[in-house]
DNA sequence: TCCCCCAATGTAAACGTTTTCATTCTTCCG
DNA sequence: CGGAAGAATGAAAACGTTTACATTGGGGGA
């Protein structure tokens, strides 16, 4: 009595039809069916169309989970960002989609919410679901444990440049520095000299970077940066508008202010509207990433221009060649 | 000879290391291993030790692929857009995240990019791969195979209110209708009788409804709707612009303009920016969804509230309570 | 002392595929 | 007409888990 599996009793009509549903009906075994579906092997005419039919007939569909156990590819990308709020994250994915739909792939998306205990269990949960990771995690905190799930991964960071022992791993990342570095020197060139400017989160490598690049540009003032001229932020509006406030209350004040993502700048530009405080008039006003919305701001918004869904895709394309060439 | 797979050979430092590996190490068998790890079976203290110290020597981190293959269950949402422009995904996204997270439960997201045969083979695809779906369809076409394959996965639509077969799914969705009829009564309240509207693209439901909302308003209004004031429009910011240029040339000028969306609205705000038409001094500007930045804008732009992370959240909630009815 | 029962563990089947290897069926050439 | 090569198919192992069932060990009650 051959293939044992093949008398399973007859499926209720809900039920998930599988290629040995395919195969008993179409009368030849499961090894067939499969050569059919894939072109693997050559197989006759008349049997080919027999398991069409039969496919069309019970409308099956492979299961890909199973598929992927076998084959040891998921062609699934993993994608771990620290949060999806704002205009940047949709970017972002959206150019990651991008090139993973080109080649096949889908996007296993989760976030952490700042959580760093979260992102080791969601890595965990990745495991054996996706062939590589992106990881988006400016404030990720790389463990032992962590480091060692991630090295048996293809992983690409976006925007850590590798902290500590991250080194080794693949990295994309915004020229955070030299982005700051210029448009600081724009604002000199149009002859400004007290340039606030707002900082985001302490421990984030972009905030780091964007204030490393004012505070070069600064030293070429006479005095060098001036500490009074930071402010804190946190990469939202409301801390924008908080350090916009505590800004404007300096003396001198400020004739131009730098933010260092663009929701704070449009947090700042909504103080400075509360203080009837003119832009560009009275004081100019800078952001950095140029989310797509920016644009449309009264008055407009001098912005970094950082092509976040092209940093998405570059981030696929790479992790993609990184898997191709053998995980 | 007991269990051949034991005495598999020594795997190399990278490989992977399976189940097999630990119970080797620990001098057990696999089963217990797997007791242990899951805690589904009383096991003696000291065996439990053994098989964790195995565990965090050799770093092992299950396969939920194959663990998802027996159980049954992948504990991963199907998320299908119809695209990924402007915040509205991300801000949806966010609500599914948050209630998915939660739960357990991970995001697989694709988008069809507007190719009605790109969102067959996501579908095909995530078979295997997801617990249940999402569908984001507004302008989806629901051929036979596909319906029979929604059939077996717990499916919610989001803002598809049931063209024609998707009668049998659940559906989640803005309240288009109302939220528009309010709008433009509201507008209609402030004294306006010539209200202009752009329209979203012809096929989308979310579109027509929010029209059909317009139109029921300016029903009331003497004359009735004047299908000279409906400017054609497809969600895009660019059209928005058009629109806007075109309502200006009407004689007599319209003296609000309601956009289906907020980005037209957005569009439809430079383009009159652009011709020296103040808001909302000379004319009054609306728009549907309250993408979060929309609040920034100068001048503020009166928008439709829809709770879009809420939104999404809703739509997680329903599938997983489906999923955990039992499919 | 013997038995029985329960706790602890092991064995093997199962999940739905792909693929290697073996087998059968053609077909064509000598 | 006899084989042999090659095409077409089938059987079974494998992927890495979980779990139903079988087996073992030991402790307590009669």
């Amino acid at each position: 009595m051959p293939e044992t599996r093949q008398d399973a009793p007859a499926r209720t009509d809900t039920a998930d039809v599988t290629i040995h549903d395919v195969a008993r009906e179409a009368g030849v075994s499961i090894a067939t069916v499969s050569r059919v579906l894939n072109g693997s092997n050559p197989v006759k005419g008349a049997t080919s169309e027999r398991v069409m039919a039969a496919v069309e007939r019970l409308g099956y569909i492979p299961h890909s989970g199973a598929r992927s156990l076998i084959k040891k590819e998921t062609r699934t990308l993993g994608v771990l960002l620290p949060d999806m709020f704002g205009e940047f994250f949709g970017e972002l994915i959206r150019g990651l989609d991008q090139v993973a739909r080109r080649r096949g792939y889908a996007l296993l998306v989760t976030c952490t919410h700042g959580e760093s205990s979260a992102a080791e269990t969601m890595l965990r949960t990745m495991h054996g679901k996706v062939d590589g990771m992106v990881l988006l995690g400016s404030d990720l905190e790389l463990d032992a444990q962590l480091l060692r799930l991630l090295g048996r991964t293809p992983t690409v960071f976006l925007n850590q440049v590798a902290g500590n022992q991250a080194a080794r791993f693949d990295a994309i990342s915004v020229d955070n520095h030299g982005g700051a570095l210029s448009m600081t020197r724009y604002l000199l060139g149009l002859g400004h000299r007290r340039i606030a400017f707002i900082r985001g989160p302490e421990h984030n490598m972009d905030a780091r970077q964007r204030l490393e690049g004012w505070r070069e540009a600064m030293a070429a003032v006479p005095g060098g940066p001036d500490p009074a001229l930071e402010a804190p932020g946190d990469f939202s509006e409301a801390s924008g508008y908080a350090a916009a406030c505590r800004l404007l209350k300096l003396q001198p004040r400020p004739t131009a202010i730098f933010a260092a993502n663009d929701d704070m700048a449009v947090g700042a530009l909504s103080a400075l509207r509360d203080q009837g405080v003119r832009v560009p008039e009275d004081i100019s006003l800078a952001g950095f990433d140029d989310i797509p919305i920016v644009r449309y701001l009264t008055p407009a918004l001098t912005s970094v221009r950082a092509p976040i869904p092209e940093l998405g895709a570059r981030a696929a394309e790479r992790l993609l060649s990184i898997i191709e060439a053998g995980g």
